[in-house]
DNA sequence: TTTAATGATACTAATATAGTATTATTAAAA
DNA sequence: TTTTAATAATACTATATTAGTATCATTAAA
């Protein structure tokens, strides 16, 4: 059972790449692909997507390239799952199923309600700053 | 993001029925179909699974069918993810990946375990009686 | 020996994940 | 204004995982 999927390792890998070039403002796909040794039409989907969100700003044209929108700094590693894999929602998959087919009272689902938000709260104070501080 | 998988959705509710009838020590798969209404062979191979894994014991020939090996007061809901999508590890996926590479010391693998320790713990309070109570 | 159950194993279908290819668009610079 | 170096959009392919089916063997009670 994995976490984290690919696309979200290697959004945060160009991202935590993207924040250590901190002097140019504005970096090619190719410079993350030589640096990170990602495959590079994957990667730029994955950025187009990233700019789409809202995390990037896209550059189109000659000197183009991609940057921040939001600050490094502000950006969590929920965000950039989220944008790829979906809220992470423990009770989702038990409510969906008929396992708890009582969904507004039972106490199952609260449960695990809580321990989800207790989750997220946890990973939510980790930040492409923080991620790239412990390289 | 799903967390718990169809096998495990299936695993569960036919544990849950099995320790709803408790007058009968034995049960058989067509019991199970008819009341929870699961695709019987898909069904089959779950309980065989749960039975190869211990949980339950198979009893076959005529007059056969299943029984609870693990008394399900003791069946954790964790137990049953980990016959079926193998341990919950939010370490493991960052890991595999470059993002960290410093394996060892990496103060992020140490959150990243503590925060899924803390939610194993949580999941294991779950048992297949606690989720039957509460239906 | 028949019957009613599970066991083992191989197969298929659907979906999700990972990655590639192609053509269009844009904007700087010659 | 044309070339060039970048991203945008979209469609495609390959692989892996998940979900489910089918077949035949084994077992034990009646």
């Amino acid at each position: 059972m994995n976490f984290i999927s690919r696309d979200t390792d290697y959004a945060v890998r160009a991202l935590i790449f993207m924040a250590g070039v901190s002097k140019k403002e504005i970096i090619t796909v190719d410079e993350i692909v030589k640096k990170e040794r990602l495959p590079e039409r994957f990667l730029r989907r994955i950025l187009q997507r990233l700019a789409k969100s809202g995390i990037l700003t896209s550059h189109k044209g000659k000197k183009g390239g991609f940057s921040f929108f939001v600050p490094p700094a502000a950006i969590r590693l929920t965000d950039i799952m989220e944008i790829f894999q979906g809220k992470i929602d423990l009770t989702n998959c038990l409510l969906k199923s008929k396992v708890c087919p009582n969904v507004k009272k039972c106490p199952l689902r609260k449960k695990l309600k809580n321990l989800g938000q207790g989750l997220d709260t946890e990973l939510k104070k980790i930040t492409i700053v923080s991620l790239s501080k412990e390289r």
